[in-house]
This record gives C-alpha cells, structure tokens and sequence, in this order.
DNA sequence: CTACGGGTGTTACCCCCGGTAACACCGCCG
DNA sequence: CGGCGGTGTTACCGGGGGTAACACCCGTAG
C-alpha cells in the first residue's frame, strides 16, 4: 500500500523528511539510525541517502536547522547595549536556557558523531564552533587587548565557548542550581574572582615563595613571543 | 603456525593485548576496530573480549593507563606551592603540554565514542571529568569563596576544564602561538583580562545605560537563590 | 596413566549500520 | 507517443561489535 500519505504540498519533501528525523532524533538522541529515521517518515533509506547524500548531510541539514536559531540569539546578545558584565551574562544565559528548553536537540548540537580519524579538533562540533568565532568576533571589536588582540579574541573564543558547554552540559545533567546562579557563577569566573578570592587560611602560601622553575617549557620550538 | 609468539612469561597476556591495543590507537587513533587491535596483536575477537567484555572495557583499560599519569601531574601541579597565579599556568602548561607530546592519546582520552542514547552530561569525557573533580577539590580546599564555596567549586571545576579542553584543541591542531603564551592567553582570560580590558572606542557603550532587561529568566522553576 | 580444568586459540556465525545498485511506477510536458 | 524527473521498492555489500562452539596445550590430582 504505497503512498499512504498523499504528501501535502505546502510543504516540500525535504522539509517532511527533516521533520520525521528530528522526531526520531528527539526521541532517541543523536545516533539514530537511517533506517529508523527513514521508518519514522514511512519510507525508506534510499531515499534519505537521495536528498541529503550520506548521514552527515542530512544530520547536518538538521543542525543547521536549529543552529541558526541558537547563533541569532547569541549573536544578538554579543551586540546587545548593556555593560560588559550584562552583556556577558545574558549571553551566558542565552545558552543556558537554549540547552534547557531541548535538551536532545541540544545535545545533537553539541555531540556530533565522534568517527573520523582525521587530524584533531573535534572538541567543538561544528554549530559550537561557529559560537566560538562569534564570540571571539565580539571580543575583536569590543576590547581593546592591545596587540595581542587578535591571538586573543580567537583562543578565548574556543575557551569560553568549552566552558559553556562543559558546564552547561553538568548543569543539564545534575541540576545542582536555578539558571541564574549558574549564570553568575560562570560570570564570576571569568570576571577573575578564581584570582581574586582570599585563600583559605591552611592554604596560604608561605610568604616569599615568588615563581621558581614554573611553567619551564620543556617542548615547543619557540615561535609567538 | 599458532604460538608463534613464545609470550614472555615477564609480562602477563592482559598488558600485551593493552600494548597491541595502544599502538594500534597511536596509528589509527580512537574509533580503531577490535579486528584491527586483535590483528596486531597477531590473534582474534574473541580473546580480546575474553580478556575485556566488551569494547568499552578495553578502551577503559587502555585509557586509565594513560589518564592515571596525566591526573597525577594535574594532582601535582594543583598543590604546588607557588603563589595562585603561578599555581594556575603550571597546571595549564602541565595539561598542553601532555596534550602536545602525544596527540593521538589524548585524542583518546577527551573524545571517547559519543554514542550512548542515554540522559546527557557526554560533554567530559571519563578522564576529564576525574580532572574537572581534581580542580574542584582544589578550589574547595584553598579558596574562600563564602557560602557558595561548595557549588562553585564543582561548577568552575567543570568550567576550566572544558575551556582548556576546548582551548587545548584549537591550539594543537593550529597551532597558533607557542604554548607557553597560550598559557598565558587561558591564565589572563581566568584572571579576568576580559573584565577589566578597555573597550574599543567605537564600541563604547552609551552612558546611563546600567542592567535593564538582561537576564530575565523566562522559564526554569525558582529554586537555588 | 588417565581425567580434569583453565588458559589460549580458532572458525563461523549473528545482527545492525551506513551506503548503493537495479529496477518499477506515476505524472507531466513536448 | 516518448521521454524524464521524482518517488518508491527489494536486495545486496562491506564492515562493525559481539558470541557460540569447538580445539588444543599443559600442569595437576586421583
């Protein structure tokens, strides 16, 4: 009994087969198989493998689908007119809330498929990464870091954007504090209150010890300054 | 022709069949197949399951080998007796530079297989989460942060750890500046070199303007603060 | 000497996954 | 009519993780 659904034409059938994986993909995570995604759309694997060519297309068409919702609000955020330690906690919450309302979606985001032996950089699924460059952007064209500014903007964008998205992913999990304090407490943390905080008295330091033979390098040919 | 090998009885079958496993990682990288680890090993699956259940076992074991070495120099480095932000590069140049000598191992370690369809929280991998714990316990032991002590310590323990996993992969597959001013670079983030940098000129806010909409949480249920 | 048990090894198989080839049907347009 | 593009199918491939069943060696106990 082919063609069961007579395939309403308002919507393309792309757009069908998308939704049927994003289903599938919110109810089993990422790592759905094709052949479960084609079930879910009544048809079968072939002609996923028409319309997106291989799994990463169209797991790829997925994400970009609610990537680009999650950028336009971070990005929005990164140029919102507020002071800096505003801006940056709305942005910090912007995610938070994003991964909180669809976590599976989130997660499909954040953990793509690990396989390829390729080289290195895998940390960042792809969605994350476009993040990090619109963070690091903002902090180019905002702050003034001198003529280390460029090197910055670029390692500290990677850098926060791994933060967020290692302790958004243990505040998903363990819910251990309402979002705003979470948000705060990442706030605090890049406003340097790691450095700033008094020690606990057992832990002073005892007092002349300066730098010794830290941070030796005992690799690394030696190119930057 | 079996028994070719006259396996020295020095060391046990178990760290042989690791041996194989590892160099099978160090050439193919994580995702190397039991077929292939069982092959270099001059045997077949099933001993290798024998020996370890299943894939994840081996993959356990051979991670924990190399985690413990790399957990102890965090461990290390966290209670060096320098002063706080010494204290800090160490650890940062202890993680990059393990990362540095053998990429393909701590490939292994921070991206295990992602494929679990259970609950979230994939972001640290097994390794890293030891880490994240690591750094925790060292906030909470040396730092006087108040009665939200406990809460951020855990938080930020994750947070660092994601931002220098992150960090971490950008720098290794870009190598953009040498390591020791990466160091730097992560050090000046935590130490709050993004609060406290001047703003572009033409990115200065307009004055007056203070903390009007931002963060309004739109959904979470009140607990925590 | 025989019987046993544990470790080592094998072949052959199962199921599922991603991906593809080959073929079939419908409907529209020239 | 003939094509042609889109939708659909069944059947298959190679390879992955994982397992069942059988075979061998060898040291030890009766």
């Amino acid at each position: 009994m082919p063609t069961a659904d007579p395939a309403p034409p308002g919507e393309p059938r792309r757009e069908q087969l998308l939704n049927a994986a994003d289903r599938v993909v919110q109810r089993d995570g990422p790592g759905a198989s094709m052949n479960a995604i084609a079930a879910e759309a009544g048809i079968t694997k072939p002609i996923l493998y028409r319309h997106f060519g291989d799994r990463n297309g169209l797991i790829g068409a997925l994400t970009e689908r609610h990537t680009s919702g999650l950028l336009a609000a971070v990005r929005a955020a990164l140029d919102e007119p507020l002071e800096r330690r505003d801006r940056v906690e709305h942005v910090l919450d912007v995610y938070l809330a994003a991964i909180e309302s669809r976590p599976q979606v989130y997660r499909l985001l954040t953990h793509p498929e690990p396989g390829d032996p390729t080289g290195a950089g895998n940390a960042l699924a792809p969605a994350l990464k476009r993040i990090a460059d619109e963070i690091g952007e903002a902090v180019r064209a905002q702050i003034d870091l001198g003529s280390d500014g460029p090197l910055l903007a670029d390692a500290w964008g990677r850098a926060i954007t791994g933060m967020v998205l290692a302790a958004g992913d243990w505040w998903l999990e363990q819910q251990p504090c309402s979002r705003a304090r979470m948000v705060r407490s990442l706030a605090d943390l890049l406003w340097g209150r790691l450095a700033t905080a008094a020690p606990l008295p057992q832990a002073a330091v005892p007092p002349g010890v300066q730098s010794p033979d830290a941070v030796q390098p005992n690799r690394a040919p030696g190119y930057g300054t």
